[in-house]
DNA sequence: TGTACATCAGTGAACGCGCGTTCACTGATGTAC
DNA sequence: TGTACATCAGTGAACGCGCGTTCACTGATGTAC
């Protein structure tokens, strides 16, 4: 498993790796690969569900009612960009494979991806700010939250490709969160016409 | 480029496609390809540049002032989904490349994203509703939108795959736009919370 | 108008290579009695 | 405590196959004079 996945993330895409070359990188002979996976196909999604396993690992230690929705926003954009940081390989792997990887591959990231999507959801519906706000209106918002989120990891990924400081991207990142936070708070009076800036929250 | 267009299409990837095949299905013999590209790479990277060649004249042809800013999103998100279907192909090639491919596709395809993305923040700032915001954020929200669009292209293109109708995602995708552009228009006011982060601040 | 030459897309044989998978095997470790 | 057997990760030879690339070629079309 790490052999592949120094070497997906060294190269470019996993479908383009050899079982061969990930058993001479791993230092055995090509047959010993079948003693731990059936095939590639069983190799890649055991790696994808690691990696949702832990990411859902960090996340869940996030006390959701102790703070302010800007101070959850700092510290979640914090912790998941630490954790993209220290499991480089496997969020490099998740990136290159979401669409790019076999139907099985693909199917198995998009699965986990809509149960992150669902939890996100389901937590914003518990935050009386917006209990105003649908729950069809709150799953475009967690999806838009989640598509930013995962940008974010794509720009962590670069930048740290060429060692560069993480802190732009999650400080730009931080911006982009509020600013949609911003946009929620106002939507519960579902303008028509516009955007007129109208009163405050509830 | 058909040939590798639909296959790629009906299958994973571009690197998983071999040059012979590809030859075959396009119906000459594997040396002929010689004769139109040095190599793969060059043949990717002459559908990724023309892929955006076409997108930048559809968008050109948008008029901008001459609409509200709802009308503004309803119309290009219409234009652009409408071209992602007709365009179907490429599209899905570029969406798989993105981060899959070969070092040199994937630098082709950002290059032309970020070109993208300053258009679309010197348009923002020719918008006198947001004159207020400073450049930086404009560049943010461009890549919020850019991002949003990219996103809502893949939802396309998979409901495109099991032929059930558009309209949902582009109703969504209006939404969540409409939701940042009126985050945008509060932000003027730059709240600060105590997580700011400017540069500078920080 | 006819001739001579250049350009161009496609041909088909051949090459050496790395691939996934099969097979019977080895030898170390764990376990039942 | 010793013996017999099961499990397990890894071995190495072998297979047939599709791959990218080379080469000298063909024959149709365009062009200069």
């Amino acid at each position: 498993m790490q052999a592949a996945l120094e070497m997906v993330a060294s190269e470019s895409n996993f479908s383009a790796l050899s079982l061969r070359r990930i058993a001479r990188h791993a230092g055995v002979v090509p047959t010993a690969f079948y003693r731990h996976f059936r095939d590639m196909d069983d190799l890649g999604i055991t790696l994808v569900d690691e990696t949702f396993a832990e990411l859902r690992a960090v996340l869940a230690g996030v006390d959701l009612p102790s703070l302010s929705i800007d101070g959850l926003i700092h510290h979640c954009i914090g912790l998941f960009a630490f954790h993209v940081c220290e499991r480089r390989l496997l969020f490099q792997f998740l990136v290159r494979e979401r669409y790019a990887g076999s139907a099985a591959l693909r199917d198995a990231i998009q699965t986990n991806l809509a149960a992150l999507n669902g939890q996100l959801t389901h937590d914003l519906s518990q935050l009386e700010a917006y209990s105003a706000v649908d729950n069809t209106d709150l799953a475009l918002v967690a999806e838009l939250v989640v598509n930013t989120v995962i940008a974010t990891a794509e720009r962590i990924l670069d930048v740290a490709r060429a060692d560069a400081p993480v802190d732009t991207v999650v400080n730009d990142a931080e911006r982009q969160l509020r600013l949609i936070f911003l946009g929620l708070s106002q939507w519960q009076s579902r303008p028509q016409t516009g955007y007129s800036t109208g009163d405050g929250a509830a």
